[in-house]
DNA sequence: TTGACCAGCCTTACGTTGTAAGCCACTCTG
DNA sequence: CAGAGTGGCTTACAACGTAAGGCTGGTCAA
């Protein structure tokens, strides 16, 4: 029972509609998975037939699209209600990072967004608004644009990482062979107290080792606004 | 065990390999993109049926894992002829743009990579060596695990767009109704003379913009390194 | 030499997926 | 009241990964 439903006379049925489609995916891919929605459960899960769901998404690519539209539409939700007074560096920070906390509560979402060829209209506003906020900042257009690629996902809040260099720590040791021929990753890794394996956005992602990455980026462009 | 490849009288076929298995695949997905890599395709296209495929891999997944290990492996290969000798900053850096040239002859490896979730060895040893160059070149074991972080995909030689604010200019003006709605997107663009829509990686990373980023990054890293 | 074994191929078949096609029951509108 | 949507449902199909098992030729111990 994925959504509440408003009082209906019995026995009749709150009717399909866009919306519910796609909040139920979300709410289907919260809970177990994105590769737990199929047409079939999503129609289940609403007491419909799976063909019932063509009647509302052209197919499951456009349902894939509102999907993640509606988690940017969150993002943004979340991120208008900010201030934006003040340095551009730290607005744009707090912004960011609570992008950042929204997709950790889909975190199927980077992959899915990742994926996605189509641009959702909510992640073109939220980039129109960054750039708005790095522009008001003293970034000339050219230089906002180049932030925008510098960032790339990390204006959204993840990041991409192929090998989680923490994993040989937390999750047991690399295979015997292969670590004898990466010493310098085994030095690395017991040198590295990597002691909070917590709140991760998939890929070993967690939040010190965005934030520090971020840092990095906001950092080099601020010296590249103001020449130094 | 590989056996050397026995001269075969004429009529008679080549026997399949993981080996063969897997080029197979990387050619599938350089001649008609990834989707195109199917257990039967594979099967197709060395003249065999594709439930014999699984006589040298475990399954799809396995078979995919194999794929991105032979890029990465393509990689290493390249980036192992390169000097290394001098400054660590110019070192990586070359280090990073080589691995993309790589990445740039198969479009499709990046969202692969950014999917598989097994470690494939041979992105662990390039990583291993990165980590031997910064930690050489004056990087803690602790800050060099940072860098990793914060390169994260970069590092080996792609960026994760999740949206193209170039297409706009090259691809069509975006729907009027959105245009409206985002006000400095539009200012932006027009100013931004995106007269280079060459060779992109996939989502608007083209070279000078990765470059861009790329710096950005390693500047900062410099930075934390000497304290400054 | 012979017989057991087995690696490496093939055939058949099944469950799951997205979705095309078409039927039927409403509810509007002319 | 006729006709046209609109929004459900049923049926059916092709493509996919892959389980199960058959055939065949080569290897090797007895």
């Amino acid at each position: 029972m994925v959504t509440a439903e408003p009082a209906l006379t019995p026995g009749q049925r709150l009717p399909l509609s866009r919306e519910r489609v796609l909040r139920t995916a979300v709410a289907i891919a919260d809970e177990h998975g994105i590769e737990a929605v199929t047409m079939r459960r999503v129609g289940d899960e609403l007491g419909a037939e799976a063909m019932s769901l063509y009647h509302h998404v052209a197919n499951k690519n456009d349902l894939l699209d509102g999907v993640v539209d509606l988690v940017a539409q969150e993002i943004n939700d979340v991120v208008d209600g900010l201030d934006t007074s003040g340095p551009w560096q730290p607005v744009v920070r707090a912004r960011i990072l609570a992008a950042r906390q929204v997709l950790l509560r889909h975190r199927w979402a980077p992959g899915l967004l990742a994926t996605r060829s189509a641009l959702s209209p909510h992640v073109v506003l939220y980039h129109d608004r960054l750039v708005g906020l790095l522009h008001g900042g003293g970034f000339s257009y050219d230089l906002a644009h180049h932030a925008l690629h510098a960032l790339g996902s990390r204006a959204l809040g993840f990041s991409q990482e192929l090998f989680d260099p923490g994993a040989g720590a937390s999750a047991g040791p690399l295979p015997a062979e292969l670590a004898a021929a990466v010493p310098s990753l085994v030095a690395m890794l017991s040198e590295v107290a990597h002691d909070d394996p917590g709140a991760t956005l998939g890929w070993c992602d967690d939040q010190t080792e965005f934030e520090f990455g971020l840092d990095l980026l906001l950092d080099g462009l601020d010296r590249r606004r103001t020449g130094s």
